[in-house]
DNA sequence: CTTAAATTAGCACAGGTGTGATATAAACGG
DNA sequence: CCGTTTATATCACACCTGTGCTAATTTAAG
């Protein structure tokens, strides 16, 4: 009984390692050797939990998608949507510590697969995902406006996000969390505001 | 006096044989040895052109910062700044497959510049300029709006159009270009909207 | 205790890497 | 024509890589 629960915390402080391999010396120094020092551990031994050097380091991958899914999971909702879509998308911001190190973590997985075929259906998976939450949440501010325009409000939050989450990555200085948090707010602001006057200007013809 | 031009000429095949390496195969394979049999060379005549590797990869990464900057200089700007916003502004979205080639290895260099130094300045120097860039046409499009709102604005602008531009990287087939265009200018549409009714909503206290 | 499975360690192979050193051919200036 | 700089090619060194194979050690079950 104990034994899948070893062999998979195993596995987890395997990703852990990973993970401080990749904060510390980038994702290119993330050998198989080098994450078996990490873990104090012999090459040989890392390969009786990861057969492959792919293997590992997709499931490191996956490991940031659930705690990102936990984390947002754990929250309670405000009941307005405003207020709860705020909350919940903030969450994919690196505002904190904890969020700064899945987002680097990510980014640089991110760019692993480009080149690694297993990295890449993850990461095609989690953006499916994301951009799916995007119009989830467009479709609760805005729900009478058009469909071209909620197409359009998802896709343009959804590579705001993305782009304040890889500046941040990329030049943390010059990203601080309160104008990233303001950048935020204030576009569902604005997203939310314009769902009374903004709809004729797509489908509706009469109405607000 | 051919001698130097025959040189830099020289650099820039180089430079064009490693955009073909990265872009086929991707940027790990970008090695000494690659690049120089995708030109043709062997490693040490390439050593000529290029002492170390570093140098090389800088300076075909220089060249897709080169080409970006001459295409926007060969624009002849329209005379309202909202369209001129439009006109610059797209063309660092992958539009078309120039485009989006300069833009698939801009990504590649800058996730390598995740962990090499030599890269990293350039990219820093890259990022700096277009958020500058992004600065200034915020202040052509609401001039009247208060510092901290413009400061915030562009900071929106800059993120949207690396996200746009990530995303169609990564994910082109999810990123069609009709799509970016109608995004970028959706949002400069409303970003000089707001510029008349949008001013107090920083800094007037009564109003709204 | 015994037996089998799981875990750890160590070694080796084949290949790719950056880069240094050296030698040959070409081009150019005197 | 000669010499010097430039371009190209070849070879080698040291290192790191993923991964396969085998032996030793620990752990659990019967």
């Amino acid at each position: 009984m104990p034994k899948i629960l070893d062999r998979d915390q195993r596995r987890q402080e395997l990703a852990e390692a990973v993970w401080r391999v990749v904060r510390r010396e980038g994702m290119e120094h993330a050998s198989v050797r080098n994450v078996a020092k990490e873990a104090d551990l012999s090459t040989g031994s890392l390969r009786h939990f990861f057969s492959t050097q792919s293997d590992l380091l997709a499931f490191a991958m996956s490991t940031v998608i659930d705690r990102v899914e936990e984390r947002i999971a754990g929250i309670e909702l405000p009941s307005d949507p405003l207020s709860a879509a705020k909350c919940v998308l903030s969450e994919l911001l690196p505002l904190d510590a904890e969020r700064a190190a899945e987002n680097e973590v990510w980014v640089a997985f991110s760019a692993r697969a480009m080149v690694d075929e297993e990295s890449r259906g993850l990461r095609e998976d989690a953006y499916v995902r994301l951009r799916a939450a995007a119009r989830r949440w467009v479709d609760q501010l805005i729900p009478t406006a058009g469909g071209v325009v909620r197409e359009l409000e998802s896709e343009r939050l959804f590579a705001l996000i993305d782009g304040l989450a890889l500046h941040a990555a990329i030049h943390a200085e010059a990203s601080p969390p309160d104008l990233m948090r303001a950048v935020l707010d204030h576009h569902l602001d604005q997203l939310s505001e314009g769902a009374a006057g903004g709809a004729e200007k797509d489908l509706a013809p009469h109405a607000g």
